[in-house]
DNA sequence: ATGGTGGCCGAGCCA
């Protein structure tokens, strides 16, 4: 039975509810993923999610800052979740399908505004969390399981406005990108968006600060999908939902999708 | 070079 699915960081759940009701009818997703719920899990809105069908939910929360969710059509699992870096944020959460899937939903940390640990100590804790992310993957070699989530990375240089102009910039600086690359190597992992979507120009993030964010179109892709290679190819129809970025009070981000014929 | 916006809560932190 193929399965779609989406990944948003909404920032803010209960001032977004409306737009993801809008998600949820509009595009149907059988399971949407979502960071910066910035919300307690009993402050979800959940009832109204269940009225569009959406009864089940996997989440991790904490006041006011980060928290993921996931939710779903059909019945899920909770997996668990796991504290990289000694942050003791709800940064991670795992859910299962009935078709054994484990679907794995990321906030990695922004990693603040100067890309250099010994003064930035925030920068710091993002390079550590993703160290810890790898040596997981590289300890657990998962099978059948997606990992989707908020990467707070733009690895390609397609995947900004400006390689040249974002080398120095926090989400794109080489540093960043090596430790992503050895994090998405430890577990083999298969990016779906780019299999799917292999050149070109792509975003899934538009900062609030553009006077004209359309226009401007500096955007950077942060928000990512990936497989594990067993289940790589049932992956397809990747796309971004640029036209969210534009909906009323959105968020600074856009639904990424697809789906997996399993 | 700077400041631009937005969310948490009701100041200052975080993105």
């Amino acid at each position: 039975m193929p399965f779609t699915l989406a990944t948003w960081n909404i920032n803010s759940v209960r001032l977004r509810e409306p737009i993801v009701c809008k998600l949820l009818e509009e595009e149907g997703p059988d399971i949407l993923c979502l960071q910066e719920c910035k919300s307690p899990v009993e402050k979800i809105p959940m009832e109204r999610f269940k009225a569009l069908g959406y009864h089940h939910m996997v989440a991790r929360g904490q006041k006011g800052y980060n928290g993921v969710a996931i939710l779903s059509k059909a019945p899920i699992e909770d997996m668990g979740e796991m504290d990289f870096a000694g942050l003791g944020h709800a940064r991670h959460v795992a859910a299962r399908l009935d078709n054994g899937v484990v679907i794995h939903n990321f906030y990695v940390p922004a990693g603040g505004d100067v890309p250099d640990r010994a003064v930035n100590e925030k920068f710091g804790q993002k390079l550590d969390y993703l160290t810890e992310m790898r040596d997981w993957f590289r300890d657990e070699q998962m099978t059948r399981s997606i990992l989707v989530g908020d990467l707070n990375i733009a690895p390609r240089e397609d995947d900004v406005w400006s390689h040249k102009k974002l080398l120095k910039v926090v989400s794109h600086t080489p540093e960043e990108v090596e430790q992503l690359g050895q994090t998405q190597e430890a577990g083999a992992w298969v990016d779906i968006t780019r299999k799917d979507i292999p050149d070109g120009q792509l975003y899934s993030w538009w900062s609030y600060r553009a006077r004209d964010w359309d226009a401007a179109d500096k955007g950077r892709r942060l928000d990512h999908v990936w497989a594990t290679p067993d289940i790589a190819n049932a992956g397809h129809n990747s796309r971004i939902l640029r036209a969210a970025r534009g909906w009323e009070k959105p968020s600074d981000h856009a639904p990424v999708f697809a789906t997996f014929d399993l």
